[in-house]
RNA sequence: GGCCCGUUCGUCUAGGGGUUAGGACAGGAGAUUUUCAUUCUUCAAACACGGGUUCGAUUCCCGUACGGGCUACCA
């Protein structure tokens, strides 16, 4: 077997990924990158009464997104193991049952759903185990006829693990280190289900074993089962060519206790998923990243730290530098709450890093259907004058100014620039404003100024006008910018219509 | 309840037997900006608790507390 590091990422299609989900695929990409592996994509859609539409679809359009591409894997080519979905492998699984079967390690179980429950209605703490399986219809209490006539009537049956009753497993987590856990603790977990597909356990390992899994990096959650993996792989015979685990810390609820779950999002007003969905039954919206205005390189950087670091005290990476910096002993091991103040800064620095030109790009659909078409280069200008005000991209909704005159200015602002009334005189300012046309920054300021001793206008004053004038509020950009960007023209006209209204 | 995992500023974290316990976000103060935003400076803020081991423990060990996970024919 190959020493090549191959990981995967195993969701299960019952609904939108969430970023604690986003974060596990990262890592794995990391993961594979810095070592020069493989990464791939597997659906894990062995429940078929979870399935939810669209989210296999959704899976791929996020690792689109945030640009962390398989290179094997459902939707995005076949590599040398396809199928990547469980559900179409289904086949492939009962033989791997049956070979535990063969060898003592797994049996028929008949139990009804009414049987179970009634095992555990009269043992509390009931579980299927070495103590109690003698009092379940399966393949250990009953005759080998009654077995078999039961098979011939195509009864219902599982077919399920059988753990000896006292023996420690032991296994090495990446991250946590030695782990053990005693078979007395753990039940003869369902292997195959009644209507013939596997539970996870059975198709998640006989899966990264054909497909050369040289490393499973998965959330905390799994840690508890990790035991009944390693004997599965012990059992079929594939414990030396078994992957090396790493259990990830959870992402945490931002207040209060638990983890990070889909409700979280809408509670706390953000986003918990990377990209819109919309549920198909419901039609309940949740709300993303994306549409939010997250650019995905700032998504990707925080989920990145949310329980790793590089241990220097850059912050900043860009994807190939968390790549190079990756590794899994930096990997933390308590579960990390999740902070979305921390995610706003990352995507503000973002939004900051961007040129003008690349800002109007991501922006131009907003601005042209909220303010109308812009043209290029003046749409790069304005964006360039409140790219440091952006903490989200759809925040340019709040500069309409740059691509909208005011027609009624509000009253509070109107009330702190009426003292100019007297000595301001638009004709006398159009045509000093004729004259600036072409100046850049400075000298429009020193005219400004000039033009604003020579009238008997306090400067301040004068600027103040200016401003609400342009953009009809008390705060903004400084006024050479604002009167760089519109031009005398419009500058002039803004400054007639505010005057006007005084 | 049982089992497993964890615990450094409010949050994300660095560090690790002897440190002024470092950084970032958020918060406070100030400077720059004629405004606001940016930027810069600066302040406040943490080793859960109790026992060991040790000359010395936040760091190692054991307990306790607290947090999290698992305990399905869900993943």
């Amino acid at each position: 077997m190959s020493s090549k590091v191959r990981v995967r990422f195993a969701p299960s299609p019952t609904g939108p990924l969430h970023i604690g989900g986003v974060r596990t695929a990262l890592y794995n990409y990391l993961f594979a990158k810095k070592n020069g592996g493989d990464f791939i994509l597997r659906i894990e859609d062995t429940d078929q009464n979870r399935l939810v539409q669209g989210a296999e679809q959704y899976f791929i359009e996020t690792l689109k997104w945030v640009g962390i591409e398989p290179n094997e894997g459902v939707g995005f080519g076949d590599g040398n193991f396809a199928p990547y979905r469980q559900s179409d492998r289904k086949d492939s699984y009962r033989q791997y049952a049956e070979q535990l079967l063969n060898a003592d390690f797994a049996y028929y179980a008949f139990d009804t759903e009414s049987d179970l429950e009634q095992l555990k209605a009269t043992h509390p703490n009931f579980k299927y185990d070495a103590n109690t399986r003698e009092q379940g219809k399966n393949s250990l209490t009953l005759s080998k006829d009654e077995v078999a006539q039961r098979l011939a009537n195509n009864e219902h049956y599982v077919i399920r693990i059988k753990l000896p009753s006292d023996e420690d497993v032991k296994f090495h987590d990446e991250i946590r280190g030695h782990v053990t856990v005693n078979t007395s603790q753990m039940d003869d977990k369902v292997l195959l289900k009644s209507d013939g597909m596997p539970t996870y356990h059975l198709a998640n390992v006989c899966d990264d074993y054909i497909m050369q899994i040289s490393h499973v990096i998965r959330g905390e959650e799994w840690l508890p089962s990790a035991p009944l993996h390693v004997l599965l792989y012990r059992y079929f015979g594939w414990e030396k060519s078994m992957p090396k685990f790493a259990h990830l810390p959870l992402l945490l609820k931002p207040d209060g206790n638990g983890k990070l779950s889909k409700r979280d999002g809408d509670r706390l007003g953000f986003p918990i998923f990377p990209l819109e969905f919309i549920d198909p039954k419901t039609n309940e919206v949740s709300s993303g990243y994306k549409q939010s205005g997250y650019l995905p390189e700032a998504v990707l950087n925080m989920l990145a730290f949310l329980g790793w670091n590089p241990g220097t005290e850059q912050e900043i990476f860009s994807k190939e530098e968390l790549i190079e910096a990756f590794s899994l002993e930096h990997i933390h091991k308590a579960g990390a709450k999740f902070d979305f103040e921390k995610a706003k800064w990352f995507n503000s620095e973002y939004i900051k890093k961007l040129s003008n030109e690349e800002l109007a790009g991501l922006v131009i659909e907003t601005v042209t259907t909220k303010f109308g078409k812009q043209d290029d280069t003046y749409l790069a200008n304005a964006v360039g004058l409140v790219k440091e005000r952006l903490v989200f991209l759809n925040d340019i909704e709040l500069f309409g100014y740059l691509f909208q005159a005011t027609d009624n200015y509000a009253e509070t602002p109107l009330s702190k620039i009426n003292n100019i009334k007297e000595s301001f005189n638009v004709n006398n300012f159009s045509d000093f404003l004729q004259q600036q046309t072409n100046s850049d920054l400075i000298s429009i300021e020193t005219s400004l100024k000039e033009f604003a001793t020579n009238n008997n206008i306090k400067v301040g004053d004068m600027m103040k006008f200016l401003r609400v004038s342009l953009v009809g509020e008390l705060s903004g950009p400084t006024i050479p910018e604002l009167i760089h960007l519109f031009g005398s023209e419009e500058t002039i006209n803004r400054v007639r219509n505010c005057f006007s209204q005084l």
